[in-house]
DNA sequence: CGCCTCAGGATTGTATACAATATCCAAAGA
DNA sequence: TCTTTGGATATTGTATACAATCCTGAGGCG
C-alpha cells in the first residue's frame, strides 16, 4: 500500500503526494490538514509531513496560522485579479523568450503538449487542468531562464487553485485557439506575436474566473 | 543575550535573524550552515532551525543538497542573467502599477526612503545595500500587488545577494539619478516613464554586475 | 434565557532521541 | 607513490516525547 513514488526523501515524497492531491482538487480549498491525521494515513511521523506543509504554504498552496493547522489556499478576489495582472506579464515574455530560444526537443514538447490538452475529454476537468498547466509550463521550459521558470510554476499553480476554487475550467470556446495561435508563434520564432498572444489570452481568462468569483471587471 | 527579536513561534525569529544576516552579507556565498552549530548558538532545538532553512532555501537565498545540509546560494552567471531579464520586466510592471496606484502614504514612505539610500555614507556597503532593497521594495508595495510583492520580494532578496557575492554596489554614479528618475515617475503618476525607468535602470546596472560575475568566476 | 468561566481534550510548536547517509583519514596493497 | 578500502566520526533525516496554545462545551451565575 504506497501512497506515493519513492524519492530518497520522505518528506518530498508526502510533498509530491499533497501537491498533486491539492493541484488535481482532491483537497478542495479551505479545506483543512491535520499533521497527526496525514502521517497516520501515510504511515509517516509528523517531522516529514510538517517540512512538506511549510513548503508547500511557502508556495502558495496552503495558508497557515499560528497553533492552528493549514488550510488549502482560498484565493480572495483581489488575489486573483492580481495574480492574472502580473501572470499577463510574465507569460507574456515566457513566450517571447520561447519563440527566440527554443530548442527542437522544446518544440517537440509543446506540440505533444497541446495536442494531449485538446484530447482531453470535455467533462474531464481533473486532466483539463493538469494538461492546461501542462501546456502553459512547457512554455516556461521552452523559455530557457531559470528565474522565470521559478516564478512562473508559483503562478500556475495558483491559477490551477483559482480554477478549482471558481469551478472555472478551459470550456471557453476560444480557448484552445488561443493556445494554438501561442504555440505557432513560438514556432515561428516571431517573439512579438508570441508575447502578444499569451497576454491575450490571459486577458480573456482572467475576466471569466473574476466572474465566477463575485467581482465585476 | 538575544539573538533576534522573539515574535510568537521561534522559527520565525530564527528566520528573521538569519535572513538578515545572509542579507547583509554576513555569511558570505557559499558558506556552509549547520544545524547544530547554529542551534547551540542561538539556544534553540534543531527543529525551528530546521524549518527556518528550509522556508529560506525556498526563497532561493540558500540551497539544500539532500544529506550535506544548506550553503548560501552562489549565483551562476547564467542565472544572474535570468534573474535581471525577469527583474527588468516585473520591476517596470511595479513602477507602472505604483505610479497608477500609490497613496499619499506610499509617496511619503518613497521619498524617506530615496532620502535615506542617499544620505547613506557612500563607504557603507551593508547599508547601501540594505536601503537600496528598501526603496525598490517600496516601489512594490506602493503597486497595492499581493502577487507582485510576493515575487519581486524574491527578486530583490536574490540581487542583493547577487551583489554581495560580486561585490558591486552602488557606487554608479547614474544610480541616484535613475532612482529620482523612477520616483518622480511615480509622483506624476506617469505609468509609462515609470515602467520605462525602471527598466532602465536594470539595463544600466545588469551588465556591470554580470562585468564582476565574470572576472570574480 | 443568555453570557461568562473554566476544565478537558485536541492540535500545533519545540525539544530530544534514534537511524541513515556522507565525509575523512589511515592503513593495506599494487 | 598512488589508489583503494574500511571504519570512525560528524551531520542530516526521521521518529517520538514534551510543552504551549487553541477550540469546545458543560455548568454556574446574573
Amino acid at each position: 500500500m504506497t501512497f506515493f513514488e519513492r524519492p530518497a526523501l520522505v518528506r518530498d515524497g508526502v510533498y509530491g503526494h499533497l501537491r498533486r492531491a491539492v493541484l488535481d482538487g482532491d483537497i478542495a480549498p479551505g479545506e483543512r490538514i491535520g499533521e497527526a491525521e496525514l502521517g497516520e494515513r501515510l504511515g509517516v511521523s509528523r517531522t516529514p509531513i510538517r517540512e512538506a506543509l511549510m513548503r508547500l504554504t511557502q508556495e502558495g498552496l496552503l495558508v497557515s496560522e499560528a497553533n492552528k493547522g493549514v488550510r488549502v489556499r482560498t484565493v480572495s478576489a483581489a488575489e486573483a485579479r492580481d495574480t492574472y495582472v502580473v501572470r499577463e506579464e510574465l507569460d507574456g515574455l515566457a513566450a517571447a523568450l520561447a519563440a527566440q530560444t527554443h530548442t527542437a526537443a522544446d518544440a517537440d514538447a509543446l506540440r505533444a503538449a497541446l495536442a494531449a490538452l485538446n484530447a482531453a475529454p470535455g467533462g474531464d476537468y481533473r486532466a483539463q487542468t493538469r494538461l492546461d498547466l501542462a501546456f502553459h509550463q512547457g512554455v516556461t521550459l521552452a523559455a530557457h531562464n531559470a528565474a522565470l521558470a521559478e516564478l512562473a510554476r508559483g503562478l500556475e499553480q495558483r491559477v490551477a487553485l483559482i480554477k478549482h476554487q471558481t469551478r472555472t475550467y478551459n470550456a471557453h470556446p476560444e480557448t484552445e485557439a488561443q493556445h494554438a495561435a501561442i504555440l505557432q508563434a513560438i514556432l515561428a520564432r516571431d517573439a512579438a506575436s508570441a508575447r502578444e498572444a499569451a497576454r491575450q489570452h490571459v486577458r480573456t481568462f482572467a475576466p471569466l474566473v473574476m466572474q465566477n468569483l463575485g467581482e465585476s471587471r
